[in-house]
DNA sequence: GCTTGCTCCTCTAGCGACTAGAGGATGTAG
DNA sequence: CTACATCCTCTAGTCGCTAGAGGAGCAAGC
């Protein structure tokens, strides 16, 4: 029984070998074999499902949604349409995301417009955060 | 010596209790005086630093960059340009995040155009993750 | 055979910014 | 006087890793 050690998989998924470990505790990758010295051997199969959770994660899926996704992978006669609502969860938390980091850039943005060269005391960045009712 | 009961200070700012504790722990908010039964009593000066704390972390500053802007409001003979300073790093790494999830989220949304009426075995969502050698 | 130096092992603790809960004391209104 | 709300401290959990201690295994050169 042999297999690739856990540096080489790691190179070769860009996964760290700590966090392939981790992976492993907390159950999103099986635990493989060990050889006699007591060192995980990697077979392909799993180091493929380590480059999926790696593009997965890459794409910002969360752990648990991953678990979702390679259940989802491993049942091949499952209808499409889970591993698709996942995908467009996911989707509509990215684009929460960005309106509000817009929204926030535009008052960030108009907050750091300062003509920065008096004194903290007239200063518009502490100005507007020590601000009262400014409440949004 | 009166003041503010921490859950009147917690309502007016919006603040919950327990967070308000943590600020104090970690040394950015002081510890206000204690009644009688050992009641933390906050003074109008205490509530609009937990105020300005508020609105910073509300513009995503991190409490780090919150304890300087704090210093800095603290000194206002200091030159203004430190605190814009803090204000422009800010801006620059909320820029790099959106940039990031933009192009995020074209390759998930690229990703999730599913006809999704087949099984998993023929789901594009799972086909992309698994896919090798799409290292970007 | 022996040493050097690399890779690997397990385990624990830390990051940031809170949040939740246990278990108890205090304050207030009826 | 009795509820009940509010407060206290302390510990541990969240998420997704990352860093480090302290040790064992392994391959190559001498």
């Amino acid at each position: 029984m042999t297999g690739r050690p856990i540096g080489t998989v790691a190179k070769a998924t860009g996964v760290k070998i700590p966090t392939i470990r981790f992976y492993e505790n907390i159950g999103l990758l099986p635990a493989p074999p060990r050889s006699e010295g007591n060192r995980r051997l990697y077979d392909e199969a799993t180091a493929d499902r380590l480059h999926f959770i790696r593009h997965a994660r890459e794409l910002g899926f969360e752990i648990e949604s991953i678990r979702g996704l390679l259940r989802l992978a491993d049942s091949p006669e499952a209808p499409c349409h889970d591993a698709d609502e996942i995908a467009r969860t996911h989707l509509d938390a990215i684009d929460r995301k960005i309106a509000s980091l817009v929204s926030l850039r535009a008052e960030v943005a108009r907050m750091a417009e300062c003509a920065c060269t008096g004194p903290i005391a007239e200063c518009r960045v502490i100005e507007v955060l020590a601000e009262h009712g400014h409440e949004h």
